[in-house]
DNA sequence: TAGGCCCTGGACAACGTTGTCAGGTGAATG
DNA sequence: CATTCACCTGACAACGTTGTCCAGGGCCTA
């Protein structure tokens, strides 16, 4: 029995790897000088220096962060929890986040929270416990009080697309509402009074405000808004051809859609094209080549980039010792006309 | 002086975080116990377990990782260095890389090498240094001798969409030399002879495949490439911008073009676009929205998320203790027809 | 009732690094 | 020549956790 809990020691897979320790045995020199060569600090003769280095690359020797880690209290390292890394409009995010990082010479740790407030959870979780210095955070989930114990705790938290959940936190967001409206007052501008609105769950942060912001250019124009022209719900392919599908067919149907987001606004680029009767389109979120299709497809752009770069760089000056009160950044949206929103009305 | 190095001690920023000590001390049980309760492992009473809980909650205790790692050994994170977070080829990749270490329980660190070998080697050994258990790299540069004390360590590294250079080890593939050649030989059978290639740098392995595939495509035809069809070098917008313009302003002009990746691609679907004389064009890679552009794009589409799935299932495959020699997987393209590359040469 | 066994809980060392501090050597100075 | 001082160097503890091992107590059995 105690040999069969001996064989499950851990037991390193290949080689050992080596450490500080045979290093200085090895160069003949103390424990701390190769501390001391390894973070360049001063102190070192030209000469023992040269035997430590010397030994680290006989060995093979590579510092081992996690015991750093441990004694310094920092890992130099910060999470991102994104909800799909698949997603294209993440993708620049996530870079600019990560040259932020590395210009603080930090690594990233990230995830997809795949929309799943408990999965969030789990991984912001399991990012604390490796304790990263901060956490950037798209949440999913409404209720970030679990959050807590960690900020109090010194884990700097940026939220960034959508704001946190009954709790005070910084935030970095786009204008969903403003520039929503904005996009919706383009098609009345151009004529079209029966305006159709399709967007993802209203649980999400981002797609409550675009909402918002449509009823309120509507109402700006005096329109009423008729039953059947706001689809909420998923951004699945097939649910949102059919929701366009059911404006469109109606006795009296609309003349033109509102896309709450980029893979809604895909989507229904894909149908209008199938469709003989012209509709005007304008989409929130830019997506690649909408300059290329005809008519091009107006969007309401934001810039992920930006909003990632600032989301880190706030991030960072927590780190660097900000206490200020949590702020609000709201980042402007840009309305890029390329011809489908300037349709006019086709009857 | 004493008193100006203490105050540079670590000092928290906030507050400290409780440690199991703590933990023990307030719930009156023994430091390994509240370890036990915190991995679950038997032999606590159910009543002394629950006084743990509370003890846990009343503190906001978190297990630090970092000590745990030093401990254990390993580390449950993987490093993953991909060229571009931001370029959507990759997104789908790097999704289905986390997807696989979260179904193993790993977290994903990951970065961008910028195409720059020396700063892959740079986050390379940042992960090594972090300890973790595995590496999956798509390489920027051509040699990883610099890698060999890594693995013979135990670091499991599996290098995806390119090729390690100058050492053993295992890799996961697109044929990028036969969907390059089918690519071609699909344009020759629609009657085109004067056939243009523009990719990237050929110092990556992708694109001198991709050309390589050209050339042999055009060699089965019994086809000369004339000078002046084959433009290398950066993926830069204005550099295939001109390329094109080059090709198609030539006195004995080409037909049409092979693009050899999606941002080459991209690029060529603009300027073509705004040419009257019609050029077919087949893409490597699939880009979002080609299906609706007119005519549609026909592309040698790859598989990225297959393409990070079957790597990381490889490097857990090692992970879990397999010691087979390197093996090198080669995923399949295909070629999706959508019309640019239907057309027949219009002169 | 005594003996032995199992179950629970805790003391202690170790993981690899860094901060502190003290010792030791050589040169410069009185 | 003695003394100071600057500069190197190394011993040691500590970071927070887990593996090992041992002690004590309750319970069952003979």
């Amino acid at each position: 029995m105690a040999e069969s809990s001996r064989r499950l020691r851990p037991e390193p897979r290949y080689g050992t790897r080596p450490t500080m320790k045979d290093v200085a045995a090895r160069a003949g020199v103390g424990l701390k000088t190769v501390s001391r060569v390894v973070n360049g600090e001063p102190g070192v003769t030209p000469d023992t220096e040269r035997r430590v280095q010397e030994a680290i690359e006989a060995l093979g020797f590579r510092r081992n962060d996690s015991a750093r880690v441990l004694r310094k209290g920092r890992t130099a390292s910060i999470g991102l929890v994104i909800e799909d890394l698949a997603d294209p409009f993440y993708g620049p995010l996530n870079r600019a986040v990560e040259e932020v990082a590395r210009a603080h010479g930090a690594l990233l740790i990230n995830g997809s929270s795949a929309e799943d407030p408990e999965r969030e959870q789990e991984l912001v979780l399991a990012l604390c416990a490796r304790r990263v210095d901060g956490l950037i955070v798209v949440p999913a989930g409404h209720d970030h009080r679990y959050l807590e114990p960690e900020i109090k705790a010194g884990v700097a938290t940026v939220f960034v697309d959508r704001p946190a959940g009954r709790i005070e936190a910084d935030a970095v967001l786009s204008d969903s509402f403003g520039g929503s409206r904005a996009g919706t007052a383009h098609l009345v501008a151009h004529g079209h009074r029966r305006i159709g609105f399709i967007g993802d769950q209203s649980t999400i942060h981002t797609a409550a405000e675009r909402l918002r912001g449509y009823r309120a250019a509507m109402a700006d124009a005096g329109l009423v808004i008729e039953p059947g022209w706001i689809s909420l719900g998923t951004t699945d392919p097939d649910r949102v051809r059919e929701s366009v599908a059911t404006m469109l067919d109606a006795p009296n149907p609309v003349t033109a859609i509102f896309a709450g987001n980029n893979r809604v606004t895909v989507t229904a680029v894909r149908v209008l094209a199938g469709r003989s009767r012209s509709v005007a389109l304008v989409g929130f979120d830019d997506i690649e080549l909408a300059d290329l299709l005809d008519p091009g497809v107006t969007v309401v752009a934001q810039d992920a980039a930006t909003l990632g770069r600032t989301a880190a760089e706030r991030l960072f000056q927590r780190l660097d010792g900000a206490a200020d009160a949590p702020s609000r950044v709201v980042l402007p949206t840009r309305l890029i006309t390329r011809g489908s929103g300037e349709l006019a009305p086709a009857y």
